[in-house]
RNA sequence: GUGGGUAUAGCUCAGUUGGUUAGAGCACCAGGUUGUGGCCCUGGGGGUCGUGGGUUCAAAUCCCACUACUCACCCCA
């Protein structure tokens, strides 16, 4: 049997549903905000990625799905979305036409991980990106809607972590603090850490491992280091949410694996999803699009794993949505009038009811059972005596009550139909 | 890339110290009045017990290998 890609995974119509909430609940919050939808290509050119995200991350030095293509580009399925946002930013002149770009995305993404619970290879984001500004008011705002859509999904477990990394400038002195901190302590590291103490310092922080932690307990802060205006920005950062109820936690560990960030960054874990608890996370990005080959443009965005945001809506148990329905079953009691009933239902398709029948010429009671299955709200009978007479019978399935109606008084019964429930 | 766990019907699982034709619930199909659902009852279909090898008179059960899935590390959404 051939299955599917490991890591990946089916969305079945019994799950569309909530993907469907989903989405709405997304393009809505980020109308309100006046973001503006963007699609770009599944995939790029590798040097995309390869120069936006940084050679020396893990997203580009082991995740990447990168092929040949006929042509012998070298081509990678897209693992995040802001590289592609900001090609599509420059290579548009989008900067020209407004100061400011505020865009949104749903998508999916690839990664060549191992998958685990709340990580496939491929998966889902939605996020935005604001190009062209640098008020921290843009980055508070990320965090507003980011926040706004986790909380009318219903999550309630859900932490927000914020921290700044302040321009480069500032942070290599940082950078080179910690080396001198760490400089007699390097051989009680882990020998993981001891790896990042060469490649990125920073992620030191990250280890979960305690001989790390206890060694990194008294480490210096970067937050203790940085520049005058990051400073500034996120203190308005922190003022703002705190205007907006947005409950949040300074995390000065909280270090990105992303090279593009400067200034605040921030992330959103829920506690109901496992070890891959991080539903979000983003941060600014002021030296991007130059470093892509655009005019010097402040941006700053988030992304969000659609998959991981469902996860914890089910372990919240918070996704009760209603039930799916059908308007209208046609229950066909005379063999012979399969056609008549597809004539019927097309034309109350044709007024926006959702319609279905049997189409497997099964019994009356199995007719009956499927038409309660689908949750149907009214069943049609077609045939018989009535029939015969010019008229059909009509059964309210909630109610159980039958009314006959002439066949040539179906659009009064389309209209009764469709004010029915609402 | 590294570790742990699991693998029996479409799904969730049971299967006693190895011992007849491998079970249950749900789902599916048919029937329970000649034209009517939900609940209930009866019957039915469906399994090379993940794959390959080994031990044994005998393997779903014990051993080995492989594969897949899964959780965790790493990293991230």
């Amino acid at each position: 049997m051939i299955k599917a890609i490991t890591g990946t995974k089916d969305i079945l119509p019994s799950d569309i549903r909530k993907w469907y909430h989903l989405e709405n609940l997304v393009r809505k919050i980020f109308q309100n905000f006046n973001y503006k939808e963007i699609r770009t290509p599944i995939f790029e050119e590798t040097s995309l990625f390869a120069r936006g995200i940084g050679e020396e991350t893990d997203i580009v030095s082991k995740e990447m799905y990168t092929f040949r293509d006929r042509s012998d580009t070298s081509i990678t399925l897209k693992p995040e979305m802001t590289a592609g946002v900001v090609r599509a930013f420059i290579e548009h002149s989008l900067g020209e036409k407004q100061p400011l770009t505020k865009v949104f995305y749903i998508s999916p993404m690839f990664r060549q991980e191992r998958p685990q619970a709340g990580r496939l290879r491929q998966f889902h984001q939605f996020g935005a990106e604001a190009l062209g500004s640098t008020s921290p008011l843009l980055d508070a705002e990320m965090i507003e809607m980011a926040f706004e859509i986790l909380t009318r999904l219903g999550l309630n477990d859900l932490s927000v972590k914020i921290n700044s990394l302040g321009i480069p400038s500032a942070r290599e002195n940082y950078k080179n603090e910690l080396r001198k901190y760490l400089s007699d302590k390097k051989d009680k590291l882990t020998e993981e850490s001891r790896i990042r103490f060469e490649k990125n310092i920073l992620r030191i922080f990250d280890s979960k491992a305690e001989q790390d932690q206890e060694i990194m307990k008294n480490a210096p802060l970067l937050i203790d280091y940085l520049d005058d205006e990051s400073k500034q920005d996120f203190e308005v950062v922190k003022k703002y949410l705190t205007d907006l109820n947005i409950p949040f936690e300074v995390d000065p560990k909280l270090v990105r694996g992303l090279d593009y960030y400067t200034k605040t960054t921030f992330e959103i874990i829920s506690g109901k999803v496992g070890a891959q608890s991080s539903l979000c996370g983003g941060g600014r990005y002021d030296l991007l699009v130059e470093e892509l080959g655009g005019k010097p443009t402040p941006g700053v965005g988030f992304a969000a794993g659609m998959e991981r945001i469902l996860l914890a809506c089910e372990n919240e148990n918070v996704l009760n949505l209603p039930e799916p329905y059908i308007d209208v079953y046609l229950v066909r009691i005379d063999s012979d009038l399969m056609l008549k009933v597809s004539e019927i239902a097309s034309s109350l398709r044709k007024n926006d009811l959702i319609v279905d029948y049997d189409y497997l010429n099964r019994s009356v009671k199995a007719q009956m059972r499927d038409a309660n299955k689908m949750n149907a709200r009214f069943v049609l009978f077609v045939g018989g005596d009535e029939f015969r007479n010019g008229e059909l019978l009509v059964k309210n399935l909630s109610t159980s009550e039958q009314e006959k109606i002439k066949v040539s008084e179906l659009s009064s019964l389309i209209n009764k139909i469709k004010m029915y429930g609402s």
